[in-house]
DNA sequence: ACTGATACGTA
DNA sequence: CGTACGTATCAGTG
């Protein structure tokens, strides 16, 4: 005795879509997997509970079948299915191939003639044999006997109704054999099949079950009195045709070797590595636990490596490690090698795993990666430039790919780039580290298996950066900015520690003034830097009015301190202001003291964490370095060159983001506004207020800088009516009055988000993507929130795009003219260089050259420069 | 020791 | 009800 298991597929599938909601299953991406999720949650309950010995997935073929043939509106009623629904059919076939289950389909006949075709092999096959259906047509009821049950979807993708002739005969007091004639005579809406007009699904029961079957009701139609009775006869015809449709067919013309096959053939289990890289790229993880309770197919689990195939055998994760050394290592590897370094942090070592092919790592502690290692070959891994910028760079280093960089390029948005979970998502390995060794490692457990690994994480993550047009922007900026990025690490930025601390002391003491005064304005002490109890003493002690409402209360944020002031003049206001001021800047030196390291502080250039494309940095942040007012700027005073060198030089692009603006919406008005020479803003708001640019008051000026800067974060008119302190109908009018003038904006930030929305996905200049699903979310302030990201991502990543650009032209280019300046850091928008007396003009010449030609636009690139003997002196 | 909320610095 | 970040601090949680 065997028992099987027939689904039908496109069925099921459907149910599955319906039953879960898709906007709750998405990946980061916006593929919708509610369908896939529901399908494989069905399938694994069923195979858990029924442990059936074969198992076939049946498949409609098309829409049109014998059925149509015969009557062109079968069906014909249904409308072409969701695109939602349709993006997710390939990814439950791969499913299926992935659960080792075999499909059927023929041209001609849907799922359920297959089903009930294999069904009478199954039977015919043995007496004993036991077949479970599972469809969400209850045609299939007609199949039922002792030996076929249909399990029928009722709710969710949980509940099923176990369906045999005594719970047929219980809800329809039919037996399965009278269904379909009960089906014929009652018409289905849902197949486009006509009813009887008068004869409902109780008419047609009461019939069938008193003259027993269809024909038995025709024969004696003449008996039957009334309208219905006219009715029947009248559509007697009809009937018959539908019965004809509804019976499904139990001779399919399918080859005898495949109905054996299907019929003698066993189900293996799963393949789990297969279902395991499909849910990694789908991102499912709920189903994980359920499928590996599954039996697993042999080819899936790791087998005898010597009689492997090397693809199976990397797909096993079979890594033959050898305890080595770096010349052994070296000796072993080729042109190109994978590299992986875990730092010990008890003994401070590192260990190295370095793979000179897939399968092969070899294995080996040093204190220090020697520069040897980069010479004369290529290295590729994950992170590099987390050890890069530990080591003396030789000027032949040649990195070849970055699969944390890759990673990143595929979905910027992605929080989670650890090589180990970039292995499970895409190759569908586990490298899981148990919790109690983990703190011994900053990398895995696992690392010469996942240094292997990098092989074929490499190759597949190149097809996904190929098949999306990443492959120019990946291997001819990212990577070559992995060495410029960790050279500036590597030499940071000089850092006067002394000043610093004095500077520091002159803040102290104010602060600890002006708590003081606050602490007497209040009537008594509390801890001014608690937010809670600020409320207290503002709202509930002296009952000042109410500010803008937050989580907790009330907001007591610079803007709301400021506003009370102004409303109250109440002293602790001010204290409060300054405290929060001078604590600030306090706070700011001392974290710089404390990073600073005989004389120099080296920040981390984050590469692949923001959703845009930009840099970001770290430990510490050198890119929100005060700078606004004047006591802010002193810090920058403490940011100075070191000896041999004697300046600092900074560079930075105007209006890098009007540009980017002007030449994306190709607005003939702005461009001609940034061509003319004049101020940009006044230019602007000249055109906006119809007067010439030397009538422009400086209010004007500033009204329409806030626009213009405002429009590419998709600023609302109320959000510049709060801005700017105008009513909302006054900023409307405004708004209106700039897209007069500047129409091809407009246009251009509508456009970019429809084709946003259409495509998922926001491009910049050189095709760097950043996905928005909540485009379409059905919540109003997702929705808007992810149109201003699309409104804002491809400028501020353009922008981005282009200064990392220009950082390899001019590092480039310092290099070929010989001189000793350098880059040290990046801030968006400009660029630091440390200056070698005597190289200023030489620099200076070089900086402006690159960082304009770095992208072509339609309008210049404009840079200005600075020089001085400190950060803010080299302001301009 | 971690997390969320709040606040605030930059482009 | 204007984008993109990182960090410090408090106060709650384990």
């Amino acid at each position: 005795m065997k028992k099987f298991l027939l689904l039908d597929g496109h069925s099921l599938a459907y149910r599955a879509f319906y039953a879960l909601p898709v906007d709750k299953f998405a990946t980061s991406t916006g593929q919708p997997t509610n369908a896939i999720y529901g399908f494989c949650s069905m399938l694994v309950n069923l195979l858990a509970e029924q442990k059936p010995d074969q198992v076939i997935v049946a498949f409609d073929h098309s829409r049109k079948t014998f059925r149509t043939e015969r009557f062109p509106e079968y069906k014909a009623n249904r409308a072409k299915s969701p695109d939602e629904f349709r993006s997710q059919f390939d990814y439950i076939v791969e499913l299926i191939e992935g659960f080792n289950i075999p499909i059927v389909m023929r041209e001609g006949y849907e799922a359920d003639d297959l089903i009930a075709t294999v069904t009478r092999v199954v039977r015919t096959a043995s007496g004993d044999n036991q077949v479970f259906i599972t469809t969400g047509d209850r045609d299939s009821f007609q199949l039922v006997d002792e030996k076929v049950t249909v399990l029928y979807p009722m709710k969710g993708v949980t509940e099923l109704a176990a369906m045999t002739p005594v719970s047929i005969e219980a809800k329809y007091g039919l037996t399965p054999d009278q269904y379909p004639d009960f089906a014929a005579l009652r018409g289905d809406p849902s197949d486009n099949l006509p009813s009887i007009p008068g004869v409902g699904e109780k008419t047609a029961i009461k019939w069938i079950q008193e003259y027993g079957s269809l024909s038995g009701l025709i024969a004696k139609a003449d008996q039957i009195s009334g309208k219905v009775g006219d009715a029947l006869r009248g559509h007697t015809s009809q009937v018959l045709l539908n019965r004809e449709l509804t019976q499904l067919l139990d001779d399919v013309p399918l080859s005898d070797t495949e109905l054996t096959s299907l019929v003698s053939g066993e189900w293996q289990g799963v393949d789990r590595s297969k279902v395991r890289t499909l849910f990694a790229k789908l991102e499912i993880k709920a189903l994980k636990d359920r499928i590996d309770k599954l039996p697993e197919s042999a080819d899936s689990k790791s087998q005898n490596p010597d009689d492997v195939a090397p693809s199976s055998k990397e797909l096993s994760g079979e890594v033959r490690v050898i305890k080595s050394n770096l010349k052994t290592a070296l000796a072993d590897s080729g042109d190109e090698f994978a590299l992986l370094v875990a730092h010990r942090i008890e003994t401070g070592d590192l260990e190295v795993a370095l793979s000179p092919r897939p399968g092969v790592v070899h294995s080996f502690h040093e204190s220090a990666l020697p520069s040897e290692l980069l010479t004369g070959r290529a290295i590729f891994g994950h992170g590099i430039k987390r050890w890069l910028r530990e080591m003396d760079l030789p000027n032949s280093t040649r990195v070849t790919f970055d699969t944390e960089l890759a990673g990143y390029l595929l979905n910027p948005g992605v929080r989670d780039l650890s090589l180990e979970t970039l292995v499970q998502e895409n190759l569908g390995i586990e490298r899981g580290v148990s919790a109690d060794e983990q703190d011994l490692f900053t990398a895995s457990t696992f690392a010469p298996e996942l240094a292997s690994d990098l092989w074929s994480l490499r190759d597949h993550l190149n097809r996904g950066v190929q098949e999306r047009g990443l492959s120019e922007l990946l291997a001819e900026l990212e990577i070559p900015l992995i060495i410029t990025l960790a050279k500036m690490e590597r030499v940071g930025i000089g850092f006067d520690t002394a000043k610093a601390k004095e500077l520091k002391r002159g803040f102290a003491s104010e602060l600890e003034s002006q708590v003081s005064k606050a602490h007497e304005s209040a009537g008594h002490e509390f801890n001014v830097n608690s937010p809670k109890q600020l409320q207290v003493v503002l709202f509930e002690e002296l009952k000042l009015p109410k500010t803008k409402r937050i989580k907790s209360g009330y907001s007591t944020d610079a803007d709301s301190l400021t506003w009370l002031h102004q409303e109250t003049k109440h002293p602790l206001l001010a204290s409060l202001l300054r405290i929060r001021e001078v604590g600030k800047l306090e706070t700011v030196l001392e974290g710089l003291i404390e990073s600073a390291h005989e004389g120099s502080i080296h920040t981390i250039f984050q590469q692949t964490v923001t959703a845009t494309g930009r840099l970001s940095s770290t430990d510490p942040n050198l890119q929100n370095i005060p700078v606004r007012s004047e006591e802010g700027r002193r810090i920058r005073d403490c940011f100075v060159a070191r000896d041999p060198y004697s300046l600092l030089m900074t560079a930075d692009y105007s209006q890098i983001e009007m540009r980017i603006m002007a030449h994306l919406s190709a607005d003939a008005h702005l461009i001609k506004a940034f061509n003319s020479g004049e101020d940009l803003h006044n230019s602007v708001a000249g055109l906006v207020f119809g007067v010439k640019p030397d009538q422009v008051s400086s209010e004007m000026r500033r009204t329409i800088k806030a626009m213009s800067y405002g429009l590419a974060y998709g600023l609302s008119a109320f959000g510049l009516a709060q801005q700017l302190d105008l009513s909302p109908s006054e900023a409307q009018k405004l708004m209106d009055d700039y897209f007069t003038r500047f129409g091809g904006i407009r246009d251009y930030l509508q456009n970019v988000v429809r084709l946003a929305r259409e495509r998922g996905y926001t491009e910049t200049l050189l095709g760097r993507r950043r996905y928005l699903p909540d485009l379409s979310s059905d919540n109003r302030q997702r929705r808007e929130m992810a149109e201003r990201m699309a409104l804002n991502a491809p400028i501020q990543g353009s922008a981005a795009d282009i200064i990392k650009s220009a950082m390899l032209i001019v590092e480039d280019s310092i290099a070929e003219a010989g001189l000793r300046s350098r880059m040290i850091l990046q801030v968006h928008d400009e660029l630091i260089f440390e200056v070698v007396a005597g190289e200023e003009e030489q620099l200076e010449k070089l900086v402006r050259e690159g960082m304009s030609r770095a992208y072509p636009l339609d309008l210049p690139l404009e840079v200005s420069v600075g020089i001085g003997k400190s950060w803010d002196e080299a302001a301009h």
